[in-house]
DNA sequence: TATGAATGAGCCTTCATTCAT
DNA sequence: TATGAATGAAGGCTCATTCAT
């Protein structure tokens, strides 16, 4: 029974595996059906079993493996948080969810490759707030946890998320994958300044 | 003698031409050195009398509109500061060129999407740094030679640059094109005031 | 037993219908196994239980079919033999034979279709000659009575048999599908007279 | 000049003609283009500069091979009147031209297979109806022509075209190709019965 | 220099058929 | 008997690149 059903769910993770790593290495337009099949051991047609083409293929590989990060660093928040037992300010908690994003990338520069190419604010904002099924959660929630527990409150949170996401997204291509204009940790302190003064400039002051 | 050598240019402008118009409509990888060839009124062989193959002649594009773009913003600033007579300070010349070059780019989506999608920080600065040719100009001269006209001095002035450039480039692609999280004159305040914080932090108090 | 028996043949018959419906809408050419199976509900190597391949297939549904239509319309002509009681010349029980057949058709212009692309005078000689079985008749038997019964005799009854099918099958392929050149209806009376013009040719007169 | 021409034109008729003799052998569904363009010893890329698809080809195919037919077949009608001084009858003439045809169909029956299996009344009426160019003949206006130089009037000219057309297309097929259910030859008095009954039966009687 | 016909590797996709379950 | 996952040959088509003119 589950055997048949067991094969066919191990099946699919090798081409999902041999593709992401095709699609990290060389692009996804240049990664061709014939290369995944090859790579995950399989016959062409068997490719077409799984999926209706490659697009369906990249979307679903986005999908899991920034779910995956997040899902990721949020635990480890909490963990943090659990442990210490201290209450941890918005701020904080923001840098610390970057912090553990950049240095999981930094040790993967092939899966920040495929992440920064693929990942739009749009495919981010559908990825990240859709229902949450087996695997993925619900990080537009966790958000806004972290935003209601706090006693300050803030000014249009989206675009606050917004520009914190595509700060970062953007500087740490550069600087982890081609050291430019800095190595990573280099520019840490001066991200997490600038983050914290985004998050500042949000804050409703009475 | 001249004239030969005239056809030749124009040739060239009318390939450069075709190519962008084709490039920023349906993408590089799927836009065929065919159709950039009719397009041009030009046979197929001519276009490798001219580029070695598409990504040559993808660069030579990105480097020649970002520096059209740049050199007029450097001019608009240059008539300002003329005209009004007044001495503007650093952060305000910054945001001024950021702004016009973000006008300019809400009037040509197209233009804004090719970019994006195609200038690195590596071809940037490239782009930037490289000897002034007929029609490129020295930007990175021009942005130290703001930066020495001020009292104010700056630590790690590259590392400024490069993320107020990848803040505002990400910033820009999804609210010019997607209007999202929000519309590009909505979000401006909250990307300037953010582009002056991260000015300040570099700032070297005594 | 019994039970097993039926429901194997009911399956066989839900796969010709599936397939009798598919052929007729899309053609046999752009009909796959796959398809078929579906349609009947069927899994794909289920099919192959049945049927040896495509082909197989095909010419039992059209033995099947014109099988059908003409018993159809052999009962007609005998139930009005029966009623009126009064006898019917040779071309006057041919012609009611067509008229039935074509007002049949006419009804299902789908089944036409199929028939006149996939009959041949080949298949049709073996599907009307062949041994009577469950359902077939044959329908050879049939005309060689409706012959004999006749005072008169006939030259060649084959071939004025053969030219009155191949007339009236490609004539009506055209009049019923596209009104080409006419309707079927503004066709019939110079397609009977035709007939009638046929047979009495072959008429062997003293 | 001329040479790439020539040579061109020489390539596309090898094409044609690789296409027919396959096309003719295996029928048009069977027949892949890679088979296409290796008979003509020709690159697959090549057989695209000269047709859209396989269907285009088809096309060109029977409306070259059946106009072609047609203007010898005229040819020779008018050969014969020529030469002979007699005026004909019109029966006597379709006859001719008919029994022109049938020869040389018999002579080719790839030839008739061909065009029996895609010629429909509605091609056949687009190909001997369109505007005549260098090769075309139009087979209407001759059939019309023929008709009007006769003293008698006719019912319906176009219905009396088709009955004889579709009536000759099928007989032709099954005898020449099966010799079913007899030869061309023995069954050609019966044909040319029929046509003429065809004929006699749209007079307009006075 | 300029042309554009020719190439052929390589892509995506479909599908009849097999076979372990 | 029945299944349906897997196969891989085959098809249609595109396109960067070459080369004789």
């Amino acid at each position: 029974m589950g055997k048949a059903e067991a094969k066919k769910i191990h099946k699919l993770n090798t081409i999902l595996d041999s593709a992401f790593e095709l699609f990290t290495k060389q692009g996804v337009e240049k990664t061709s059906i014939s290369e995944i099949s090859e790579k995950a051991g399989v016959a062409k047609g068997t490719f077409y079993l799984y999926f209706r083409d490659k697009h369906e293929l990249r979307d679903r590989l986005i999908y899991h493996q920034s779910s995956k990060l997040f899902k990721e660093a949020a635990a480890a928040l909490d963990n943090v948080v659990a442990c210490s037992g201290v209450k941890m300010k918005f701020d904080d908690k923001m840098i610390f969810i970057i912090d553990y994003l950049i240095n999981q990338l930094s040790q993967n520069p092939l899966l920040l490759s495929f992440i920064s190419k693929n990942l739009s604010w749009g495919v981010f904002k559908k990825a990240l707030t859709s229902k949450t099924t087996d695997d993925e959660i619900d990080f537009k929630q966790i958000y806004y946890k972290m935003l209601t527990e706090e006693d300050t409150k803030f000014n249009e949170p989206e675009i606050m998320l917004f520009m914190i996401i595509e700060l970062v997204g953007s500087t740490c291509y550069s600087a982890v994958l081609y050291n430019e204009p800095a190595g990573i940790e280099e520019l840490k302190p001066y991200l997490f300044n600038t983050i914290r003064a985004i998050i500042r400039e949000h804050e409703i002051t009475e």
